[in-house]
RNA sequence: UCCGCGAUAGCUCAAUGGUAGAGCAUGCGGCUGUUAACCGCAGGGUUGCAGGUUCGAGUCCUGCUCGCGGAGCCA
């Protein structure tokens, strides 16, 4: 059976069609009535018409309620008045089940009943696009790793340590093996991955516990890490770069009708072409300076400061070489400055902040040692680790780049709440 | 953990310390081209919880609970 759906609609004009769906809204004119159905690609309007057989149509759609199943018959009509070009006139409804009361109203809802109705909440149009939109994000970094020579290496979600930093774990009892932690990252086994394969990259969930409680940060969320042999920092730098120009103008491409029920302005997004602004960690602390903020070198650069630096350009800014005391134990410094770590960041402009952070890994066996040490982290946890150092070590970086952040700003959401369908935080867990 | 804001009808919000109201939703009625349709009528309240001040508290005070935004930390 050749399956009609509303978004391929416009090509059977003229046709009859059965299409089956929910009730998005309905409207009634005296002898004319209107029913808007949505069967999650698209919505179209029915029109019932006072004729001979109107009697018992009229009668079904009385009972019809917002978000009740239904299958409806008709003709196809080419329609202009009608947003996606074409009508259906009715000519049969079969009621599936009715829906009674249901809270989702097209009115204003507030952030707290709309996310507790989650689970229908995705009904919307607004969150149609959203997700539509995350879909095509991360059909577009898979399409351009792949496309790059890169193999997909699954990380574990259960690891045995952190990565970076002890606190922010999410623990839980694995049998007779103690602890085990949620995955906060999956790049140390991306490094091993790339020792092995050349080019990888990691791509699925990862965990923070973080009491974070604002519009950048969810406990549960995915990220895609690329890592490269015989990369340094500015090979890192060159891919990042190519990476987020891809995705941003391939959802230019593709999905501009999304965009466009979302209301995005897409005038910064258009400028995401290469090559994107380089800035040292030094360079930005002048900029901050020079705007009359008073910021001591060594301190990371915090939300505030990270706007007023990227509102200095027209496209996602990179910024390098940061003080080696503020970031991870695995990343080098740099040759020329052992205060600086070969660490990189992409803050994304419109206020987004930082969508992406990597680095040159640090490569040396026995400065690895002495990093663990000074950080005190247990050696023994990272033995297997240690090893990719001791055969064939060669320089090798990655960075990763959070998808929830990055759909926010490319959708230009005020909260990464709304880009993932099931929003983990602090204080959500349901539904 | 800290700072700030908030909680009133199913929803979104009003209400000088003095009779708790509107829009939407729901129900009933009307309308042959509506686009979050429109018009009329109706039902709908333990003002988050526990105390206190006052002749009188949705409103002022104290504590608690929950939510929202931010800081730190981060993608």
């Amino acid at each position: 059976m050749n399956r009609i759906y509303i978004e391929q609609l416009s090509k059977h004009i003229g046709k009859e069609v059965t299409l089956r769906g929910w009730l998005y809204i309905k409207r009634s004119s005296g002898k004319i009535k209107f029913v808007v159905m949505r069967d999650g690609t698209g919505l179209v309007q029915g029109v019932i018409a006072k004729s001979e057989k109107s009697d018992e149509l009229f009668a079904k759609f009385e009972e019809l309620t917002q978000e009740s199943s239904f299958i409806m018959k008709g003709k196809v009509r080419k329609e202009d008045r009608a947003p996606g070009g074409c009508e259906l006139d009715v000519s049969d409804i079969q009621i599936m089940q009715i829906a009674k009361d249901y809270p989702i109203t097209p009115k204003d809802h507030g952030v707290e009943f709309l996310m507790d109705r989650r689970h229908l909440w995705l009904r919307s149009s607004r969150q149609h696009a959203i997700l539509r939109v995350r879909h095509h994000i991360i059909k577009a970094i898979r399409e351009f790793f792949d496309d790059g020579g890169f193999l997909l290496l699954d990380a574990p979600i259960f690891t045995p340590a952190a990565c970076e930093g002890t606190t922010s774990l999410f623990e839980t009892p694995y049998f007779d093996l103690g602890t085990a932690y949620l995955t906060q990252s999956g790049q140390l086994y991306g490094e091993a991955g790339a020792m092995a394969f050349g080019k990888v990259y990691v791509f699925g969930p990862t965990f923070r516990a973080e009491k974070s409680k604002t519009r950048r940060h969810l406990t549960e969320f995915w990220m895609v890490e690329p890592e490269v042999a015989f990369s340094d920092l500015d090979d890192n730098m060159d891919l990042a770069e190519e990476f987020l120009e891809y995705i941003v103008q391939s959802v230019l491409k593709h999905r501009m009708p999304e965009l466009q029920t979302l209301e995005r302005n897409t005038t910064f997004l258009s400028n995401v072409k290469r090559p994107l602004p380089r800035i040292t960690y030094d360079e930005a602390v002048e900029i901050l300076r020079k705007q009359g903020v008073t910021f001591e070198w060594g301190n990371d650069i915090g939300g505030t400061d990270e706007t007023i630096v990227s509102e200095q350009f027209d496209r996602p800014v990179m910024i390098h070489r940061y003080p080696a005391e503020t970031k991870a134990f695995y990343m080098k410094r740099d040759p020329k400055n052992p205060k600086l770590s070969l660490a990189l960041d992409v803050l994304a402009p419109e206020g987004y902040g930082e969508i992406m952070g990597g680095s040159q890994r640090e490569d040396d066996l026995d400065v690895l040692l002495q990093r663990i040490k000074e950080n005190n982290l247990p050696q023994e946890a990272f033995e297997w680790y240690l090893d990719l150092r001791r055969y064939g070590s060669v320089p090798h970086s990655g960075f990763g780049l959070g998808v929830e952040r990055t759909v926010s700003w490319i959708c230009g959401l005020d909260h990464v709440r709304e880009t993932i369908p099931f929003a983990r935080m602090i204080y959500r867990l349901t539904p």
